[in-house]
DNA sequence: GCATTGACGAAGG
DNA sequence: CCCTTCGCCAATG
């Protein structure tokens, strides 16, 4: 063990369908859990992490659900690979996505993170399966 | 049950 | 550099 590593807790069905256990929506619902606050990163990045990695398409689909569960997903730090909101138009308003980031101390210039190198969090640097 | 549609991304032209 | 195609695969028509 060389550096900080967390650990992805495998959460109970938490699935729209009532799908069991972990399932890869669930995966990522996980993974987008651990993103740090003030940093973002990438549906491919999730899609990579989880031994996926052509399946990004999948990341951004599960996010469209991650309103709906019980457990809070912050959505507004999942990005694609330029930087910019790909997904704002998901959100309950138009603008939702950009003003949580804001929140957060995440600046955004026409649906694009500012220094999103430098925000980047990379679930693969930091995180462990469980 | 086949066709289309994506909060994606890499590759090819 | 921009546009198209393709792989991926759940959801929807």
């Amino acid at each position: 063990m060389a550096k900080t590593k967390h650990i992805i807790p495998k959460l109970p069905s938490i699935l729209p369908s009532g799908s069991r256990e972990t399932s890869f929506f669930e995966q990522v619902y996980a993974v987008a859990r651990q993103i740090p606050k003030g940093r973002v990163t990438t549906y491919g990045a999730i899609a990579a992490f989880l031994g996926a990695k052509k399946s990004a398409r999948m990341v951004g689909w599960a996010m469209n659900g991650a309103h709906s569960q019980i457990i809070p997903v912050p959505a507004q730090r999942v990005v694609n690979r330029n930087g910019m909101l790909s997904g704002k138009a998901n959100f309950a308003t138009p603008t939702l996505m950009e003003e949580l980031l804001a929140q957060e101390e995440v600046r955004v210039e026409k649906d694009a993170i500012i220094d999103f190198h430098q925000k980047f969090w990379d679930p693969a640097k930091e995180l462990t399966i469980d």
